[in-house]
DNA sequence: CCTCGTTAGTGATTTCTGTCACCGTTCAGG
DNA sequence: CCTGAACGGTGACAGAAATCACTAACGAGG
């Protein structure tokens, strides 16, 4: 169990009493890398406070395919677990974690007295709402208003800035994120390769500007 | 001036003494069918609660395109005037009146004071926030996993639940709001036409489903 | 060391969408 | 009543992306 004061570096939105309340009523859980967190269609039981590790958030259409979306971090919330929590809404997104990751998991029966009782609390909710919802509208700039080479190039960017220049990706993995297929990227990276923009490996890229 | 009663019938989720802080403070302002409400990059000097009437929501690319997202109508509120209100950041939407619109402004120096004292106020600011990010949630699905005659019968889906089965719109409009071309949408329309869908007239079109 | 599944590279073809060009219709304003 | 702008229909073409088909390279596990 964590103490107060290592969560309050976490999130420093958090005042002292706050923080001891949440340390006292969360339990923490470990992802592994890979492992699915949240499914779509799954209810959520309690609200999730990322403490550290790395998560990917996906949208998923009818037919199975997913996007990607945007990252979670240390410090991070889902938005939607802190409020379908409350109302017992189903998922809408899918959470992968894509290293290890440890979560802080606060039960919906406490959202009531957290944002009743916590100014720190709500401020927090809305500061990730908020947050969470200028990524959106990012992402929809990006698949309505760009190409794909465009879009393949803002993608290496996030994925570098969050997990580093050297990428363990596939290209049908990366196909798989922007919903495209796998021949599309391939022939966009050797495009960029010819470029100077990456180099690349077998299972990995690394992104050189 | 509205009363707080007529306030709690449009905001259900107002008690009476947030109704009556809120009819006190704010300020009634109309606007006429095709105004713009606010622009992208224009700044927050107050919160807007819709009365009455229809808003068109529009992101706007670099290039000056615009791309239709969702509606606001009486009992709703922009979930970005709420908080970039307090936190004075530009706007990153557009707005339009689809018709005459009433609005209630609510000046930015009141948010902190509504939300720690109003227990309904950010309730609703919640509720506003999470029911806005799930219509983003539908718009991503759409242009991401969806042909454009798909998202051509989901907008005018959109449109006729809000607008009523006849539409004053010209396949120009559609057009931008899809962000697609006229020709475009001017044969995806032909063809549903054909199959009973639509009844196209000059400015306007009638939806048969 | 062999084999098979995964990963990548690449050409050919098709589909979807955007663009260009052009024409006819409608309608408001002089 | 005329005219020009806005609207809409349509064919031809171009470009982006998806799909199909095939090949080569790599690497883990027998």
């Amino acid at each position: 169990m964590d103490t107060p004061e290592e969560l309050q570096k976490i999130f420093p939105m958090f005042d002292s009493k706050l923080a001891a309340f949440i340390a006292g009523i969360s339990e923490r859980r470990t992802f592994d890398e890979g492992e699915i967190m949240m499914k779509t269609g799954q209810y959520f039981k309690a609200s999730m406070l990322i403490i550290s590790g790395k998560v990917k958030l996906y949208r998923e259409s009818d037919e199975g395919s997913e996007f990607f979306m945007y990252f979670l971090e240390g410090g991070n919330a889902c938005a939607l677990s802190m409020i379908c929590a409350t109302r017992n809404q189903a998922s809408q997104i899918m959470a992968m974690a894509v290293e290890e990751t440890e979560v802080l998991m606060i039960p919906i029966r406490y959202m009531d007295e957290l944002m009743t009782q916590h100014k720190g609390w709500y401020y927090f909710v809305l500061e990730t709402y908020r947050s969470r919802f200028e990524e959106l509208l990012v992402v929809i700039d990006n698949i309505a208003f760009k190409n794909m080479d465009e879009r393949l190039e803002w993608y290496l960017k996030q994925q570098t800035d969050k997990l580093g220049k050297h990428l363990n990706l596939t290209h049908q993995q990366i196909a798989h994120d922007l919903s495209s297929s796998r021949e599309v990227i391939s022939r966009l990276l050797k495009k960029m390769e010819k470029n100077q923009m990456v180099a690349l490996h077998r299972n990995s890229i690394e992104v050189l500007i």
